[in-house]
Formats: C-alpha cells, structure tokens, sequence
RNA sequence: GGCCUUGUGGUCAAGCGGUUAAGACGGAGCCCUCUCAAGGCUCAAUCCCGGGUUCGAUUCCCGGCAGGGUCACCA
C-alpha cells in the first residue's frame, strides 16, 4: 500500500518537516529540578474540589521547584464547551490563591508554547497523524457508530473484552480498492492508532504517587483523530505535553487505566515521556457506601458551595494541604506564622489511597485559620461574603465598618489573651452578629423558670445595669440580682447545697442572656451589653419580661 | 466480567522486620467558667482474613476477601 498516497488523501494539507515543530517549541530553559506542571481543564468552566486538590499540587510542585505552571484548555469536545468558562477556572484558581504563569488567558510574557487552546492546535496534530500515516501505523476507520455498538454488544456477550483490536479491527486490513471507495463515497472516518502492543506483555512503570505500578500493554487501536478532524483526548495529550514541555502529567487516577495508551503514542511519537503522578479522589461515605465524589450528587464538591457556605479560601486550601501531604499539618505546628510558600511541598508524600472528605476537619481548619485574623480583616472578608450572599439588613449593617470592627473586636476578643474562635465560615460569622441590631435581633424566649422570677431578675437588673461597670462590677450586680432572688451568687455554694437553691448565678445570668441576646449561649454578655449600651440593654431587658 | 489499584482507630494518617503502633479531626469525661466557642488535662478506639518466609511480622511473599477506578469519535 502507498501510504503517502493515503496520507495525501486522508489528510490533504502540507506540513512542515516535523523537526520544525521541535525547533519552534524548544526544550524549555529551566534550573536543574524545575518542574514543568499544567492544569488542563476541558471548558466546562465547571472545577470542582478535586480540580483544586491537584491544582493546587501542581502549583506548589512547579513554584517550589522554580518551574512553570501553566493553563491548557482542552476543547477537543465542543459538547463540553461553556462560555466564560475559562476566566471563570482562572477566577476560582485566584480565589483560592493559586495562579498561572502561563497559558491560555493568561498575561504574560512566558506565552512561548502556545496556542493553549487544543482546537487551535489543529495543524500539528494533525502533521504528525498524517506521518503515523506514512509510517503504517494509523489508518482510516468508516465503521458507524452502530457497528461499533453492535461488536461491543457481542463481546460483552462473549465474555470478551471489548473494544477494536485484533480480528474485531475490521478496518485495519482494509484494501486499497475499499479505502478508496469509502472515500470517494464520501462516508465519514476516524484514524485509528495500529496498535503494536500485545497484552500479554507487562510493563512495569514508576508513578511518582502510586509508586511502581505494573500496567499492560495497549493492543487497542484507539481513535486518534476524530471525524472532525480533531484529535481525541489521547493524542493531544502525547503531543501537547512533549511540545509544551510539560515534565510532570499530574491527574486523577481515572486516567491509570488509559496509561498503556499514553505509553504506546509517546513511544511511536518518539517523544520523551513525562513523569506522572495519578492522584487519588476524593471520596464520601453515601449510603454507608464509599464512593467518589460526584458532581451531580455532591453540592460540595463544587467550589462555588465553599465561596457560598463563606469558607474562608486560604482555609480550603490549607484542608486541601494536610490531605495532599500528611505531614503538612505538624510542620505548620512548629511554624504557625509562616506562609504555606515556604511549606516543602513534595508529591512522593501524596497519598496512594482515596481520602474521604471531611467536613468536620475542614471546619476545624477553618475556624483557625478565622482566628488568625484581626478585626479588619475579618470586617472585609465578612463583607465580602455579604455583599454576594447577605440578605439587605446584612448589606446595610455592613456599611458601618467601624461599628463591625469595633464590635468584632471586642466580641473575638481579638489582641486579647483570650480569642475566641466561634466563626467557622462567614455565614456563622455574620449570623453571630444579628443581635446586635434591632432589626435582625428575634428572640425566642425559653426560659427555664416561671415568669415571676424572669420578671423580678429582669427588672432587678434592668435598675442595676450600669455600662460603665467593668467585667466584675458587671458580675457582682448579677450576683446581688441572683441573691436577692433566692439563687446562689456563688457557684461553689450551690455545689455544695443545690437544695438550698433555686439556681445559681449562671442560670441567672442565662436568663439575662436569653433576654438580650435571645440565645441561651452567647460570648461574654457583660461585653455584650456594653456594645448595645445602656439604652437598649436596659429596653431589651424589659422587652424580655414575660 | 477483564485489566489496574488500595486496604493501620469513626475520619485523615505516621511507622515499613523487634515501637508502650505517633499526631490531627471527631467522640467521652474532667478542669476552667455567667452560658457557649475556645483552652488545659484524661480516656475509649486501629494494623482486613488465611497461609508462608523469619528467632520475630502491621511491615516481605502468596492466596482470599472487601473497597475504588476503568473498559467512547468524553475528557
């Protein structure tokens, strides 16, 4: 067969001497170690938690090794196409404080390996098929869909593997006569790899997360140019990250059952293969059932659910961290102010098993990492999380920043010894807020007493309340309240005769509580009352009566 | 089903031939305390099973079993 023949046919346009490719592409200029990583998002504009967890491996690879990380859109599948999906991945990526150095909407001057986006990258493709051609080694396909269907179904029913391989690649051994026929019929084709792979043979591979890993070799003669002419996931895959000098491929372990096809295209490429790195998904308890995290059933799995619950973004990553690398956690122990960059990230430390999510450890990383900030920072980023997802009332509290601060200040107890650490994200930072302003404040008043003691504790201390009395003046008025009700004032004499009593000073001072604040738990109330002052307090305490 | 892969407390996990089998989250309790959030202290809880190899296996080998992934002109 006259495969130059076949090529011009099957692929009409000329090309350069493929060596052109390499010159215009060349090997990348980097220090010694620098790792070359990429995120290579198909344009759903959908990237989920676990985009982000290898995202975010990627980038600490390629920055603290002095390499590039860069962004690839992988739009072979117009299907998957969305508009503004690309600026909406570099805009959550940012969220969470990850950035590109190069790629595709991205300004810089690093731009060398471009395009970035795969259909533009068409003309290379599609020369080096168009020599696979010449070399034998692809070869057209006119099988229909339905014919592909129909051989699946039999093997499936034969117990055979499926796919087009061996005696089912009816169209490798097509003859010249038919292929030309075919053609000039003008029925639709694909080109097939012609595999030269034998699954009785073994390759063992080194993954740089999974280890060593034995794999077996690819018989399979995989579509490589689709009828579109655009060539399917593996193809671009083998030529994109050779030309785009890409040393490091980390992606989900889904792609492990794929990697014989990888290995076979880099091989008949003749390109260097790059080190992989399969990462592990994310999993969640459904059902008692472990399971990988699904975009259609998992609302948490979008990004978009943390930015909404209020997740504190530098938290979600630092969640993301302590599962990537398990000693993350102890090493920012011992270096509580220092920032995750000076972390020594390393991917052999990645774990080999999928991680269930865990939304309690999450929170609690959180609620930390809250707690590091001062009352201005918390302000803006409370505000931020407002202005997005507040109600109005929110909104228009919100307008008042030096009230918020103030408030957040002395209510965190933020630059004192003792910091409080109630948000968790900003929704419960902003909920917290609501009984300071009349509006919002919607008691429900569940007293555990009968209304003449809550009416006589409330009217006592309504007379009493004096904003200028400090934590303990406050206190002693609590307890001359309580004493003259027939509480105990102290604690440790209830303890010692609760019979004695109808209560202590705390259910004294949970009375007061649930009457200015309408929750029976709240942070310090004389601290409380003191920001409401004595006008309100005093009109909150006798609102309260019942 | 074939192929690949994983199996240490409820969860994330260190350890990888000899350990009292770290630590964190969660749980329980105590302390502190005007309640709560914290904080301090304490406790409960783990090497999937069966065979080898070995003086000795959580660690190595084999076989089960149980999870997970994948078998497209989707990535």
């Amino acid at each position: 067969m006259d495969t130059v023949k076949l090529a011009n046919a099957l692929i009409p346009e000329e090309f350069p001497p493929l060596e052109e490719y390499e010159k215009r592409y060349p090997e990348r200029q980097l220090a010694k170690g620098a790792e070359v990583t990429r995120l290579a998002p198909s344009p759903t504009g959908f990237i989920h938690l676990g985009n982000l967890y290898s995202a975010l491996a990627d980038e600490r690879i390629a920055h603290t090794t002095g390499g590039i990380f860069y962004l690839r859109i992988e739009d072979t599948d117009l299907k998957r196409k969305v508009d503004g999906a690309v600026e909406s991945v570099i805009r959550s990526l940012k969220y969470f404080g990850l950035n590109f150095d190069e790629g595709a909407e991205i300004d810089s001057p690093l731009n060398n390996y471009g395009p970035y986006y795969q259909r533009q990258r068409a003309e290379i493709y599609r020369a080096y098929v168009k020599d696979l051609i010449i070399r034998g080694l692809a070869y057209p396909c006119f099988c229909t869909e339905d014919e592909l269907n129909e051989v699946r179904a039999k093997q499936t029913e034969n117990k055979e593997i499926t796919g087009y391989y061996g005696k089912y690649a009816k169209c490798r051994n097509l003859s010249e006569e038919e292929i030309y026929s075919n053609l000039a019929a003008g029925k639709p084709f694909v080109i097939r790899l012609k595999s030269q792979g034998d699954t009785s043979n073994k390759i063992t591979f080194r993954d740089r997360i999974k280890g060593e890993i034995t794999v077996t070799e690819n018989d399979q003669d995989v579509v490589i140019l689709k009828s579109d002419g655009i060539p399917t996931y593996h193809f671009a895959h083998a030529i994109d990250d050779h030309f785009m000098r890409t040393t490091l491929v980390i992606r989900g372990e889904e792609w492990l059952s794929s990697l014989p096809i990888h290995l076979e295209l880099f091989k008949v490429l003749g390109f260097k293969l790059p080190a992989y790195g399969h990462t592990c998904s994310l999993m969640k308890v459904d059902n008692g059932v472990k399971r990988k995290l699904s975009k259609r059933k998992d609302p948490e799995l979008s990004l978009d659910y943390y930015r909404q619950a209020g997740y504190y973004p530098r938290a979600v990553v630092k969640y993301l961290m302590t599962i990537l690398n398990s000693n993350f956690e102890e090493w920012e122990r011992k270096n509580p102010s220092a920032d995750i960059s000076a972390f020594k990230f390393t991917i052999e430390k990645m774990g080999r098993s999928g991680a269930l999510f865990d939304l309690d450890k999450l929170n609690d990383v959180s609620r930390n990492e809250l707690a590091t900030l001062t009352a201005e920072q918390t302000y803006d980023f409370l505000k931020g999380w407002v202005d997005e997802f507040g109600t109005d009332a929110d909104r228009a509290h919100f307008e008042d920043r030096e009230t918020l601060i103030k408030i957040l200040n002395l209510i965190c107890g933020i630059g004192g010894k003792k910091r409080r650490k109630d948000i968790v994200r900003a929704e419960t930072g902003v909920r917290m807020l609501d009984y300071f302003f009349d509006d919002t404040f919607a008691p429900e008043y569940g007293y555990r007493f009968d209304a003449q003691t809550v009416n006589s504790v409330l009217g006592m201390f309504a007379e009493e309340y004096d904003p200028a009395d400090d934590n303990s003046a406050w206190f002693a008025k609590v307890k001359k309240v309580a004493a003259a009700n027939g509480f105990a004032a102290e604690m440790s004499e209830y303890k010692a005769n609760p019979d004695n009593f109808r209560g202590s000073v705390s259910d004294v001072a949970e009375i007061l509580r649930i009457a200015v604040t309408g929750m029976s738990n709240s942070p310090d109330l004389c601290t409380i009352m003191g920001i409401l002052g004595r006008e309100r307090s005093v009109a909150r305490l006798l609102a309260a009566r019942v």
